[in-house]
RNA sequence: GGGCCGGUAGCUCAGGUGGUUAGAGCGCACGCCUGAUAAGCGUGAGGUCGGAGGUUCAAGUCCUCCCCGGCCCA
């Protein structure tokens, strides 16, 4: 017996159970256990580690699903798959939490409050939510492992992050230099350039924007006083101006009032037309007649500073926007500050790590920049160097963690000079396979093609540190860099058992090449961006080349990783550039990359707005393979954006669709098996048509889907879905429900429950990865196995192969759809049995085993098959569209005679239209239903059925009695009798249906189980209720005969 | 400004290599079957395939330009 199920099951309920069975019975240990005893070959999964001081969101959840979806597939085709779950601990973002929760803020409060407790604080802090983490990734069913995991704070991991950073300073791919960077003054440390565009970092901000007049000096100049124009959008920065930028070859023009020069480029004359509109030009230079001219500061800060003061031509200066003039500061501006380099005018950058004013720009210290941007407006407005003060709407880098705008400065930085091996790094991407495929060559191969180097260093506190040591004196300089614990134990005689700071910059000794031996070597401050830590979780997580050095160089690079599209400027990327770096390698070999989870008006999904639904909610009304298959059937995983609706109606269709269906057709086979007590078996060998042809439909079945999660296209495998529980439910188990219901056990109906057992077996095992618990559910009560996640992938060549079957019952299938319409039309019902169906194909005695499956489905009497459809409908031409290539301009006029009709067809078989001739082979004949006749059209107009709607009265008999079991069969679920409750039957109809009754008195008793059934004798204490049929009134009593089954 | 992706029914999306009648799901309207399943099945209405040119006998499909949206870069 199987177990008897509840038709409408909850299946949050029944996840749970499942969840609680893995559980105890360790069935995902057991699961890569059984296939590394097997001494399967290993499939390498990356885990991207998540951070774990926020709550999981969809995004997460749907990466999840693929995490677990690929891996559960290929363990079951036979490969052992680790997961092993990764935390990532260090950052920002770590950092900020802990200082609000510790009540302080900024680096200098850090230090303050001591780097050791800080830091301490950080490590708890950074793991508040793992369990959280943990009930929501055990709740979507992925399997991954925890208790095994890794952290990027542990010593084993950071000793492998050190190992690679002195890998990358050994092949000389590492520098420290001067750069200006984006730096958030908030968090006072320099950020990466690729962190400020991860989750678009740019937002729209009104900055006030000036057009200042700088005096030039140059004697050429001297007779009437002159300023050159220069507009910026940061006034701030002007305190710190030691140059002018000039395009070479734009003009520039000379315009005069009241005794006053200004000169702008000539293109910007028209944006400046209200300032100059009464001014008289009276000259033109060049931007390379302008370069050389000095001029005086406008502030007195730097005055006297070497080479400065002067305008410069310079290629980057373009006329689009403002004077055509650009003011340089050398300390704040990229381009500024390799013009100055090129230049030799010295860098000054008068603004400190809290970006606040130094000493020097006396008059503004100790104003953070942008709020002095006032204060600086209103001087220089007062000193009337002004000439135009607006305000200007742009889209401007902000930090990513505080949303405080970021500004530009000079920062000494530690880089990877990845410009030098991207070359090797797009060559490496191209033997990576992408999904979706554009990414490779468009979002990630463009970014790797401009790949700059990379700032590895952050002025902070919790992250691995950067293990350089260099002299305390300049003049005895030496720079010594550790890439293991034990070389930093030979230098300095202990070995850390915590690489962070501050113990770490405890570590101090002499400098060996000093022979006063009084300058000390001492760690750089800085530690490493975080990125660089997921960058080495390839080898970190197992604590490379310190340990499982064999193991890693086998299984790397990874067989497959997913993420979301922006990681193609995160993770994927630092991957890429360690791994090019290091092993001269791909880290992975596919990827999927998918796309942003967005609300239903495809807005960000924010917890503040709360625009989606609640995951734990949906978790506990639809499930998690709701969920899964919601999310994974969508356009998500092939890098589109999916716009979940707040009330879950998409995830609500997904169960209704797809996991209901199934799950009902396992109730009706245990319904059945069970009411004979039928222990079913897994066949192939059934001969009947119906069981053959599911069976070769489920083979296509899992072809398909084996094909396309071979492929990664996730989506793919899930639509091939639908179609067949359609074809199982409403055909299959339909077509056949009277065999499952006959009385005896025979040969015909052990088919049949074999048939189903065998094609659900098989259904649960395909869908195990993309439906896992409701697939295990299934399995389990069929089979009694512990796992369907134990089983093997199942074999489609075991299965009939027999496309030419398959085809021709969807045909079938396509017929009666078709005649159903027809009736639909007609409005005959289908219980009124019609008496000829004509079914005209060229093919047709391919359908004649058909003919009674027709008749009976659509319920005919008769089925006339024709095999030339032109015989019974009105007929079009169709040439074949080949010939065009040979008839050219003619073709248009073939193909309006074929389409008007205006053509004629000899006995020859030749086609006379348009003036010429085609022989049979440029053409077939189509079917048209006739307009207004009881006509339909099937396989793409190549059949034809002909209906005759004509009512005969004896058949009109026949179907009041149809009529009258469906309503007593209605009336037995009514008054809640059994399925096979035998009846005593009174029925009370009126004179019109007394004929009809007593025509088929067997069938109606038959059919209905009824032992006696008597007309117009009612009976006291049965159940009773009355009907309308056919505008008369029934009345039906029945009550149970005990006993008798 | 440049790159990538997209624009097809009210909504979400399919539509090898050009070919006569452009599909599905949801929603809507109507109906139907039921001795497993109403969380079912079907029928119907609904489309100038973003726009304009071009190539071609023939363009949703190929080419050019433009418009709109998203992402990325500068």
């Amino acid at each position: 017996m199987y177990e008897a199920i509840d038709p409408t099951p909850n299946f949050p309920k029944l996840e749970e159970d499942i969840l609680k069975f893995w559980e105890e019975n360790r069935i995902f240990e057991a699961s890569v256990e059984q296939r590394r005893k097997e001494g399967a070959g290993e499939y390498i999964f990356y885990d991207g580690p998540p951070f774990a001081n926020g709550l999981p969101h969809y995004g997460h959840l749907a990466t999840g699903f693929v995490k677990d979806l690929v891996p559960r597939y290929r363990t079951m085709r036979g490969d052992c798959v680790e997961r092993r779950f990764g935390w990532d601990c260090h950052g920002l973002p770590a950092e900020l939490t802990s200082e609000k929760e510790l009540g302080i803020s900024g680096r200098n409060e850090i230090l303050e409050y001591g780097i050791g407790k800080f830091n301490a604080h950080c490590s708890v802090s950074v793991m508040r939510f793992t369990n959280e983490w943990e009930y929501y990734v055990n709740r979507q069913g992925r399997w991954v492992d925890f208790e095994n995991d890794y952290k990027t704070m542990n010593l084993s991991f950071m000793e492998s992050v050190i190992w690679g950073f002195k890998q990358l300073w050994d092949k000389g791919l590492v520098y420290r230099g001067y750069r200006v960077v984006p730096y958030s003054w908030a968090v006072q440390t320099p950020l990466s350039n690729f962190e400020t565009r991860l989750d678009n970092s740019y937002r729209e901000r009104q900055d006030p924007a000036l057009t200042v007049g700088f005096l030039l000096t140059d004697e050429r100049f001297a007779a009437v006083p002159t300023r050159l124009l220069a507009w910026t959008t940061t006034p701030w920065t002007l305190p710190s101006n030691l140059a002018l930028a000039v395009s070479p070859d734009l003009a520039y023009a000379v315009l005069e009032s009241d005794g006053e020069r200004v000169i702008l480029a000539e293109a910007a004359l028209e944006r400046y037309e209200r300032e100059f509109a009464e001014w008289t030009r009276v000259g033109t230079f060049t931007g390379a007649e302008l370069a050389g001219a000095p001029y005086e500061p406008l502030f007195p800060y730097f005055a006297g500073t070497e080479n400065a003061f002067q305008v410069l031509a310079a290629e980057f200066v373009e006329a689009g926007d403002g004077t055509g003039c650009v003011h340089i500061a050398p300390g704040f501006g990229e381009d500024d500050f390799e013009l100055a380099r090129d230049r030799n005018i010295p860098l000054v950058v008068p603004v400190d790590e809290a970006g606040k004013f130094t000493a020097e720009v006396k008059d503004y210290v100790g104003q953070n920049v942008i709020e002095a941007n006032k204060d600086i407006i209103r001087d220089l407005k007062a000193r009337k160097v002004v000439y135009r003060h607006e305000t200007y709407l742009h889209d401007y880098p902000h930090c990513w963690r505080t949303d405080t705008p970021l500004i530009y400065k000079a920062i000494d930085a530690w880089y990877v000079a990845v410009s030098t091996f991207k070359d090797r790094m797009v060559e490496l991407n191209r033997e990576i396979d992408w999904v979706p495929e554009h990414v490779r060559d468009g979002q990630f191969g463009k970014w790797l093609e401009n790949a700059r180097d990379w700032n590895i260093s952050r002025n902070r506190f919790w992250g691995c540190p950067i293990p350089v040591w260099v002299s305390d004196n300049p003049d005895f300089p030496r720079m010594d860099v550790y890439g293991s614990l034990d070389e930093i134990e030979a230098d300095f005689g202990v070995r850390p058992d915590d690489l962070h700071r501050p113990m770490i910059d405890e570590l101090v000794r002499p400098n060996p090449d000093d022979p006063s031996g009084k300058s000390m070597m001492r760690r750089v401050p800085e530690v490493l961006d975080v990125w660089f830590d997921s960058g080495s979780m390839p080898f970190a997580q197992v604590h490379y080349p310190f340990e499982n050095k064999e193991r890693f160089e086998q299984n790397f690079p990874a067989d497959f990783i997913v993420e979301y599209v922006a990681q193609t400027r995160g993770w994927f990327y630092t991957l890429m550039v360690l791994s090019t770096a290091i092993f001269d390698q791909a880290p992975f070999r596919n990827a999927v990359c998918h796309g942003v989870v967005l609300d239903e008006d495809k807005q960000k999904l924010s917890k503040r707005l709360q625009n989606y639904p609640d995951p734990v909610g949906v978790f506990n009304t639809y499930g998690a393979d709701a969920l899964r298959w919601y999310m994974l059937s969508s356009p998500l995983l092939v890098g589109g954006d999916l716009a979940v609706a707040k009330d879950g109606r998409g995830i609500a269709q997904s169960l209704r669709q797809a996991i209901i269906p199934i799950w009902s057709a396992y109730y009706f086979f245990t319904l059945y098996a069970n009411a004979d007590g039928y222990k079913a078996e897994v066949r192939f060998d059934q001969k009947g048509l119906l069981d053959r042809y599911i069976l070769a439909k489920t083979r296509e079945l899992i072809e398909k889907i084996e094909g396309a999660l071979d492929a990664y296209d996730i989506p793919a495998a899930y639509a091939v879905v639908p179609g067949y529980i359609d074809a199982l439910n409403n055909w299959y188990i339909r077509r056949g429900r009277a065999r499952f219901w006959t009385e005896t056990t025979d040969e015909d109906k052990r088919d049949a429950l074999d048939t189903l057992y065998t094609v659900l077996t098989h259904l649960t095992r395909t869908l195990a990865p993309m439906m896992p618990f409701v697939s295990e559910r299934i399995y389990k009560g069929l089979t009694g196995e512990l796992s369907v996640h134990l089983a093997d992938w199942p074999e489609a060549a075991a299965l009939p192969h027999d496309p030419v079957l398959v085809r021709r019952m969807d045909l079938i299938r396509e017929i009666c759809a078709s005649v159903m319409s027809l009736r639909e039309a007609k409005r005959l019902r289908a219980r009124l049995p019609l008496k000829t169906l004509t079914i005209a194909h060229a093919d047709i005695e391919e359908l004649r085993p058909y003919a009674s499956l027709i008749a009976d489905e659509v319920n005919v009497k008769e089925v006339v098959l024709e095999s030339d459809p032109l015989s019974v409908g009105e007929h079009s031409l169709v040439v074949k569209p080949q010939i065009g290539k040979r008839l050219g301009k003619k073709m248009k006029e073939v193909m309006i005679a074929s389409k008007s009709g205006n053509w004629t067809l000899r006995p020859d078989g030749i086609v006379e239209l348009a003036g010429i001739e085609l022989p049979p082979e440029d053409y077939t004949m189509r079917v048209m239903a006739t307009e207004g006749a009881d006509t339909g059209l099937f396989d793409a107009s190549r059949g034809v059925v002909v209906m005759d709607t004509r009512l005969y009265p004896e058949l009109e008999r026949e179907g009041l009695a149809r009529d009258l079991v469906r309503l007593i069969q209605q009336t037995r679920k009514d008054g809640d009798f059994n399925v096979t409750d035998r009846i005593r039957l009174n029925l009370t109809v009126p004179d019109s249906l007394l004929q009809a009754v007593e025509e088929h008195r067997e069938r109606i008793a038959g059919d209905t189980l009824a032992l006696e059934l008597t007309v117009g004798e009612p009976f006291e204490g049965g159940y009773r209720a009355s009907h309308a049929l056919s505008g008369a009134d029934v009345v039906i009593e029945m009550a149970r005969i005990d006993g008798a089954n």
